[in-house]
DNA sequence: ACCCTGTTTGCATAGGTATTCAAAATTGTT
DNA sequence: AACAATTTTGAATACCTATGCAAACAGGGT
């Protein structure tokens, strides 16, 4: 059914010269007069000529492919992050296999698939791998990094934000502001990234010796944030006035969903009756309406940082492993109560002031 | 630098077969005893090998791979329609090759670097290529699949939504529910998709021997949206009570912004005083604070109908050429007056009844 | 024991390019 | 003009797997 593709030799005989000389002509700084390297062109212009990537993948042992395992694109954190892992990667000439829905359990299934295609290394986001499969592609020389995940002990690079130092922050922010009753709503609670926010704002709490926040269990989606601040804030703990005054979610859109609970139907003021903190900085969060006050990741230093080594670690398998872990910003909208002096790096975000 | 790859060649030798016999057990359908494939098997398994889906694609012309070009993962209608195209090509056994940035005047800069990597066929997602494209890919057997973008006389296959249908049954529910001063909010002008709605919005009104809707000139952004409604609702308009009292937003993003520069900062209530209608049915109209009434256009069977096809063309390409157009749908919701009788094909979201 | 049928097997080759090596062509030097 | 030094060229080979073909094999029936 295809139609006879066209070759380098095609090309070779329409141009008097050898299939070297085509494949040198393609190949920049290979030795070529510029004469045979204008025929070549010449020919391929007139047949239609291309050279054929996978062709030369084989016999180079490169592909110039690298894949790319995504845990969840619809959460809206992530499609900045895919955004920036394409330019970047184009931008070093890699061209990238994606693939989906690499939660933890998926990823040792899943990573056979991509490396059947030879890509030159593997960039996994928000998911662990099994030190077996780590083994596995060590032993084939294909290099991993993980993005917002780390593993302890294993030979595969790691570029992460710092989850826990944030959300300890966090706590220090609401506990100097003079909160009393704090609370958090999680994320998915076997996720690694809820386990450190976690983790980091109740170690911060204990540390300072104040009560332990209340807890409501999140699924990341703003419908379980919703639902997470109504039970947070019982009819009776509201006629108690013993509802909490910061409530710390895990993510933004639970945080988007907090907000319009304690707002629409609670009626709650934010932040005079209740500060709110999200995590992301999701588009969203600067909207007029809400203007949620949260933690950005600097993702496009992670991104950048995440494939500038990956192409170091392609050209030089030896270079020595990082593991890189980045401070996030804090930054300031009308969602929260802060202290005087803010203890984590921040910026503010002035509400636009729009033409009208 | 890489280490020695494990081939069929030693897989055969270590399981004392020939190589053909390797290749076969790893071909479903193929001859080969169970004994032998059993003994392959093991062997690979003992020296870790796995079939190079590189050098397969190159001998047996199918890469297996698929190029899908996507203009803009950013904006919140994309994420849901690339997870759909990756789980059905997952389904059929497709790895995907993503491509960014895809506007019109990029795609045939882009086009030739997928080619080069021999895939079975690509998907354009709202974009047009130019017809030498069109033919040259042609010409070298890649069938090509525009999602959303429709090219008259180009032999390519196509899946769109009708967005001027659509926006006609805009201009009509406005015009019968008794909207007296209709508006439009653009998206970037020089798009098709927003020519679609545009024409048709306005073409409907005309038809109806209504007044000329109102337009402000957005760029599918929130504070596009927020913006433009600024514009539409001037102090003087305002005053006079001759601001819109209906208006369609080319996307759901702007609907959103326009409903926050409404209800915020114009102190007008929806959909008492304005009706606003968007389009795509992004999460955040399902919000409690928005619940904005838009359209939502069908993407899981466009997906579903444009994956299948692909296939069909890869295995068959002599098969005639499709152009689906498939018909939207209205999600009612909180933010438009509407007539009793509603003229097109719609779904009731009602308002979730959370416990609390 | 034989032949006939149907299944398995291995050999050899193809698929399109990159690269080594030695030969050929070019340039520069005296 | 002759030679050395350098650049350019082409032939041959390697990359790894799939598959057509003919040979080998297994099984059934007499």
């Amino acid at each position: 059914m295809g139609r006879p593709r066209v070759t380098s030799f095609d090309v070779a005989r329409e141009a008097g010269v050898s299939q070297s000389a085509v494949s040198r002509a393609y190949t920049p700084g290979a030795s070529v007069s510029a004469k045979t390297r204008d025929k070549v062109f010449a020919a391929a212009q007139k047949l239609g000529y291309q050279p054929n990537a996978i062709a030369r993948s084989l016999i180079s042992r490169r592909s110039n492919m690298v894949g790319l395992v995504m845990a969840d694109v619809v959460n809206p954190f992530y499609p900045p992050v895919l955004e920036l892992f394409m330019r970047n990667f184009r931008e070093q000439g890699q061209r990238v296999m994606l693939f989906l829905g690499g939660h933890n359990q998926d990823v040792d299934e899943l990573l056979p698939q991509v490396l059947e295609y030879q890509v030159d290394g593997i960039v996994i986001t928000s998911s662990t791998l099994s030190s077996e499969m780590a083994a596995y592609c060590n032993k084939l020389g294909t290099p991993i990094t993980l993005f917002n995940r780390y593993v302890p002990n294993a030979r595969v690079d790691s570029v992460c934000s710092d989850n826990i130092d944030a959300a300890r922050n966090i706590a220090d922010l609401f506990i100097t502001a003079g909160h009393k009753r704090l609370a958090y709503i999680s994320g998915q609670v076997n996720t690694s990234t809820n386990q450190d926010r976690q983790k980091g704002f109740f170690s911060r709490v204990e540390e300072r010796r104040q009560p332990m926040p209340a807890m409501a269990e999140g699924d990341w989606s703003y419908q379980s944030g919703f639902d997470a601040a109504l039970k947070l804030f019982t009819a009776e703990k509201l006629s108690s006035g013993e509802y909490p005054d910061a409530v710390f979610c895990a993510n933004d859109l639970m945080g988007l969903g907090a907000l319009d609970a304690i707002r629409c139907k609670l009626n709650l003021r934010v932040p005079d009756d209740v500060s709110v903190i999200g995590f992301d900085d999701t588009d969203s969060c600067s909207w007029h309406n809400y203007r949620l006050t949260t933690i950005r990741t600097p993702v496009e230093k992670m991104v950048a940082s995440a494939v500038e080594n990956m192409i170091a670690r392609i050209n030089n398998p030896e270079k020595e492993i990082i593991a890189a872990l980045e401070q996030s910003l804090l930054i300031v909208r009308d969602t929260a109560r802060l202290p005087e002096q803010i203890s984590m790096p921040f910026i503010k975000d002035p509400k636009p002031d729009t033409a009208g």
